[in-house]
DNA sequence: GTCTATAGATCGATAGAC
DNA sequence: GTCTATCGATCTATAGAC
């Protein structure tokens, strides 16, 4: 295996994927060596703050992944419909169909969610509030557009638990389907399901 | 703290609600002591297979009390639209409106799914074949039953995700009520989204 | 910068007294 | 049946050679 690790942010990639097979707790400081091919000396040069500022790290390579290839396509006034599809697309790509976790969800589960708090909050905050946007843009009322998104965001995360738990990864695909059908249907006919709770 | 531990299932709530916290790598030996008030000698008795054999006790309780709360009232067909709402009563109180977290859920995001597969995956198929049996009675046809229990169950896993993310309880709520009324739309006016998928 | 060696703490699990 | 004491393994983190 090649080692082509000359800063800091080329061990992300491998870093990330222990930390989304394992958890936080799971992912030893053995695997991540493993992973990246360096000594501990190496990594905690590049990490001084230890495990914590790696998963700290990875955290924020994602929400900027996220930021670049969905969430501003998401803002952008051009096409709400087209970049609304593009989303899905590119979370099926990326979520492997439902095999990769998201890890930033599998924090939020965890008791590691406070540790990392502001990160897995701001993400989650800035999915919901992209696809509002688009959902605004495309003739959404303000209060729908936040609820819809919610519910879609929300959707895609129990989609990737349901397919792991299930072991089949159609049951992604089918409940990302359903989800983007509901989102495309336009909000004739019915008013988008009334407001909602009152669950209790 | 008294100890009123006579029998093994006796220690399986303070098991329950360690792992449920902690994850099943976290839950450590002296978090399973100090919340069940036992020895490490006295739980070996309980449990010789160690920490694998009180999870696995933990999730098979965990299925028994949904078997008993949720499912089977699902499957009775007596009256389906009761009972359905009563299952989305029973979930806001068990997860404590998202602050709680589904431990079997959890179990599937991490690296221990492997595990315990077949726990997590049959109280998966329970719950979606109970909905879906609950659903055909309240008229729906048998294909669009398993999808919408497919999806409703995806929608309230992710549903605790979002709220533990977002730190905020109603979302869980409003997420469970949107569910609930998408599942009490009668199929009238539109064909419950088509038929979904072909997401590629 | 990257490595090996190892410290110091904690892990799951076991043994034996009572 | 429950406890304390302790095992060996593994954990994160650090030190020091190169």
């Amino acid at each position: 295996m090649p080692r082509i690790v000359a800063q800091r942010s080329d061990t992300l990639p491998a870093l990330a994927e222990v930390f989304r097979e394992h958890g936080y707790e799971g992912a030893s400081l053995a695997l991540l060596t493993k992973a990246t091919g360096l000594g501990k000396g190496s990594l905690y040069h590049f990490f001084p703050g230890g495990k914590e500022e790696m998963a700290a790290a990875v955290l924020q390579h994602i929400d900027a992944w996220f930021e670049t290839n969905v969430f501003s396509t998401l803002r952008r006034p051009d096409d709400p419909h087209a970049a609304i599809a593009q989303m899905f697309q590119a979370v099926e790509k990326y979520f492997l169909s439902g095999r990769r976790v998201c890890l930033v969800g599998a924090v939020a589960l965890s008791d590691s969610r406070d540790r990392f708090g502001e990160a897995v909050r701001s993400y989650f905050q800035a999915w919901i509030d992209a696809l509002a946007c688009a959902l605004m843009q495309s003739g959404r009322k303000r209060e729908d557009a936040f609820l819809l998104a919610q519910h879609t965001v929300a959707g895609i995360q129990g989609a990737i638990v349901l397919a792991r738990a299930l072991d089949d990864t159609t049951v992604f695909s089918r409940t990302l389907g359903w989800l983007e059908n509901q989102i495309c249907q336009p909000s004739a006919g019915r008013p988008a399901c009334e407001t909602g709770p009152q669950t209790q």
